[in-house]
DNA sequence: GCGGATCTTGACGCGCTCTTGACGGGTCGG
DNA sequence: CCGACCCGTCAAGAGCGCGTCAAGATCCGC
């Protein structure tokens, strides 16, 4: 199933696209401003957006630069602008297309299918954002301010079991078991040394973690952001 | 140098494309109806083809159909008809993007910009700077200060995987099972020969190496220039 | 058959990771 | 109010993984 995040401040139109792209079989999630397409798009990792560039909190081009940051999927432009400079910005700041309302929705639909045909070869990627630190789990990376923060294999093996439960609650028989073998019941010391080793690097306050939370008595578990 | 195929039956038009193409660094070629549009196609293997709907000899999602046979390259269409069905029929049939005339040169040069800038991608630029040495993978050849590195057929395979996945770390038993066969496993030695021996050709300063970097207990990763 | 290049194999030292133990503070129940 | 429990933190020894060097084995062109 396609994933596609559309983002437009009138209800309407909003409305309007979700149904028919979801009759098409994609499966639509939805952003009113700029700021929330960005929180959304990181949130679901869409294979395709549709973005209305007047939004009333950001500048078109600025929503744009801001997900060509992190992510190659394709961008589809709805504006009211007809203008060529417009388009032109919107196209060299990343936009693959670029459509002026009032637009025909069956094109609009085609030229979704047309983008989507291109862009759909790549595989996203699952990134997971802790706070400041990006966490790339398939290219086992991690980054933080610009900076590349350097995991051991342990520390990898136990963040990646809290991260791919995100909110739920891992129990320490759990981690022990999957990261040291099915004979460690007890060693629970090994788990305080480690969590308090990611916490170090990953939470802004370390002694305050956030996001890798300590249950007393049960276990662990990652609080994905809010 | 981008290759483009521009195809249209009015000499004033081909003419303005030619000049304002060619003034942004694009390598043109030309045709003037559909016919000749494929036999040029298929002779200089253009990057991008910029197609005109209105051919006296052929139906257009004809001439899209016959391109789409056999090349992926990106197919940005002209058209003096805005209908959606007509936008919708060509788009389906594999174009990229439709424009109506009359158009505006800076948009449709921005919009060539765009398709090129997801197209171009794709097929593939096997070329790979590595600090001052520059890798062609196609070619099985290293440029490093103007002189020739020789490289041996292990060393080329470890290398090419650790490119292909550019930024992602590959585990060792990856890197074994690829290079040696599934039997190696814990070999780790041949890695650290190897990777040794690489590093040695390709980094500035081998005993500190930039892009060909271990992680410890886990693999090596290849990470581009920042 | 000969010589050079390439691949395999072993060994050693050093730095980093893992392991292990101990201490103190906080919370909860008795 | 006190003790038991659990967690966070620190410290230090043990062990492993990596880079490096060296030498024997194998393949190849001439």
């Amino acid at each position: 199933m396609i994933k596609v995040l559309v983002v437009d401040d009138e209800p309407q139109i909003l409305r309007a696209l979700r149904i028919n792209l979801a009759a098409h079989g994609y499966e639509v999630s939805t952003a009113i401003d700029g700021a929330q397409a960005l929180r959304q798009a990181a949130a679901v990792l869409p294979d395709l957006i549709v973005l209305d560039l007047g939004l009333p909190d950001m500048d078109g081009t600025e929503v744009i630069a801001g997900l060509r940051g992190w992510t190659k999927a394709p961008i589809l432009v709805l504006s009211g602008r007809a203008a060529s400079t417009d388009k032109i910005a919107a196209l060299d700041a990343g936009a693959d297309d670029y459509v002026t309302k009032p637009f025909d929705i069956g094109e609009l639909l085609a030229r979704v299918r047309a983008v989507a045909r291109r862009g759909g070869g790549e595989p996203e990627k699952p990134i997971t954002e802790l706070g400041d630190a990006v966490i790339d789990l398939a290219a086992r990376q991690v980054r933080r301010a610009g900076e590349q923060v350097r995991l051991t294999p342990t520390e990898w093996q136990l963040l990646e079991i809290l991260l791919r439960n995100p909110g739920k609650l891992v129990s320490q028989r759990e981690l022990l078991h999957r990261v040291w073998g099915p004979s460690y019941d007890r060693e629970t010391n090994y788990l305080r040394q480690y969590m308090a080793q990611l916490r170090r690097k990953l939470e802004a306050d370390p002694s305050r973690p956030v996001h890798l939370l300590t249950e007393p008595g049960m276990g662990y578990r990652f609080r994905p952001e809010v």
